[in-house]
DNA sequence: CTGAAAGCGCTTACAG
DNA sequence: CTGAAAGCGCTTACAG
């Protein structure tokens, strides 16, 4: 059916071995210089393009980087991460594929398919997938989000850190009674889970209450629901799991005859462009995307090369300070 | 390195033939129950999983399915079908994976790496890179914008009437003097044209002045000169590329005085639930994802069975009408 | 009911 | 400078 490096040897008078040679520049070959003109010639005229899988079963090993992504909703952050590590890594001549791991579906199907020479996970793998990987030979790099971890094939970004610099900066405004607006996407738990552990851990730091927590579901039912919840707690500031429930929460508060920033302060996350343009402006929490990618491709890169990786940058996270909560007069 | 079927062989006091005929169930053979729970034994005690290299190259083709995406940032749509897709794929023991196609990496080098049995694609292919799939045996399934093509591989969801249904429904609301949001972001170039091809058709049908365009960036100085621009020349009704820029048109109405609907009417497309929740809430354009998903699934399972694709359901999308659309009075 | 053998397409020692 | 041969791990006619 398809050409294979047979045809190309029968078309052009040679062996395979001798088209191998050509087409993979193989080092210690020394092909005359009309042969290699004729191979080459011949290869581009077939349209001959060597056999994956037979290059890989020869090989033992692929060139193929398999992302694994949780069911998260794909947003810019992990949008530009995947698109930086796929620049990185294809100029070693390594080609990155995304499996969206949905729901209950064992990653073990996948392995019927294709045979990945480093798997990227992008939350915890089931002990069982684990073993599955390591026994195939595939090379696992993990990433965490806790960071209190030394594995060094876990690259961490600790979302910990931004629940407690949002509480920072609100206190920092004079605030002192916190409220935090989750998320119903259970998608999304996770990552909500540490952050709010950071708001938390920041409230108990600063000497103020817990904070009055509430889960929106983007809906202004359930945001005008919460702002009436923590208007009667009486809370001065909501820290939002992200900008669009934070968006979520200016909306409620509206709805509810509270006056942002004057009776409560708000803060989201991600500073997504609608931030700034919403009304009142809300204040956020800036990821630098770029240079979490830049890092996450490092340590991938250092996983494939069996060195130690980089250590993480700790200044990735900065607020971006807007009218949503302007100091306390 | 890793366990082959030889090693379960071995190791149940079998031949390879009955290790394969055991793991794949073969139809014509008939194994003894003993030996066939033997070899199940040993296949799960030492972890065998079959070399996905081998088994490609032996069948010729994998069970492997690429959806290619063009630098498109992805969203909920997308998300939502490929999951779909994913899904249903599954169930006939196909496997998906997806190719970020940024920028200008020739899509060949991938077939080093990689031998689906299907590729599909979200965004028109160079000639040669469908000639090198062609080549290759590899199946193309294609999706297009413009739905006035008749070739079966191919998906078509016409975004030109997103467009026409955007300005049905503002000239049903009385408004005559158009005004078009497009994006500044070059990589929803594609999606921008045809919705405006969209809306230009429709302005001309109902005999309306064509729409004067503005893009944006999603920032509230880019905003407010659009802003400007459009009550310079009369505009009394916006129709915007998403909603995300419908959000931006409305922060730069406002600031630029202007009433929304009173003076100027927007509606975005997308429903997503900032839309909702914004002040005044904006109309929409809903895309009927999971109609569209079921869809775009459909059409692949009927080309891989090489069957007729299924008609293209008519009525996905429909006009979310709220305050910000609200008729004249 | 089970096994020995061929062959998918490639690369790479090994010979010449 | 080039070719014949082996082998990666699998499945499947073909024999028994």
């Amino acid at each position: 059916m398809a050409v294979t490096s047979a045809d190309v040897a029968r078309e052009s008078g040679v062996s395979r071995t001798t088209v191998s040679y050509v087409l993979n520049e193989t080092p210690g070959a020394t092909i005359s210089d009309a042969t290699r003109r004729r191979v080459l010639a011949t290869a581009a005229r077939l349209g001959y393009a060597p056999s994956a899988a037979a290059r890989t079963l020869r090989a033992g090993r692929s060139d193929l980087v398999l992302c694994v992504l949780p069911n998260w909703p794909i947003g810019p952050v992990l949008d530009t991460l995947l698109e930086r590590l796929a620049d990185e890594l294809a100029a070693r001549g390594l080609a990155v594929l995304v499996h969206h791991g949905r729901g209950a579906r064992p990653l073990a199907d996948l392995w019927r398919a294709v045979q990945p020479r480093t798997v990227v996970g992008f939350a915890a793998f089931a002990e069982e997938d684990l073993r599955a990987m390591r026994l195939a030979g595939i090379q696992v790099v993990g990433t965490r989000m806790d960071g209190d971890d030394d594995d060094p094939t876990i690259v961490s970004v600790p979302q910990v850190r931004i629940g407690r610099l949002q509480v920072q900066h609100l206190v920092a405004g004079g605030r002192s009674r916190l409220g935090w607006a989750g998320t119903t996407d259970t998608r999304l738990a996770e990552f909500a889970r540490h952050r709010l552990a950071g708001v938390r851990s920041e409230c108990a730091q600063a000497g103020i209450a817990p904070p009055v927590v509430r889960e929106l579901d983007l809906t202004m039912a359930s945001a005008a629901r919460a702002a009436a919840a923590w208007r009667e707690a009486g809370v001065d500031a909501v820290a939002a799991y992200n900008d669009e429930v934070g968006l979520a929460v200016l909306a409620g508060l509206r709805e509810q005859g509270l006056a942002v920033p004057q009776d409560v302060a708000v803060i989201g996350v991600d500073d997504v462009p609608a931030a700034a343009l919403a009304e009142p402006p809300l204040s956020s929490v800036d990821q630098a995307i770029e240079r979490q990618a830049a890092y996450l491709a490092a340590c991938t890169l250092a996983a494939l090369d069996g060195v130690q990786p980089p250590s993480r940058p700790d200044d990735l996270h900065t607020v971006v300070a807007r009218a949503s909560s302007a100091p306390r007069r």
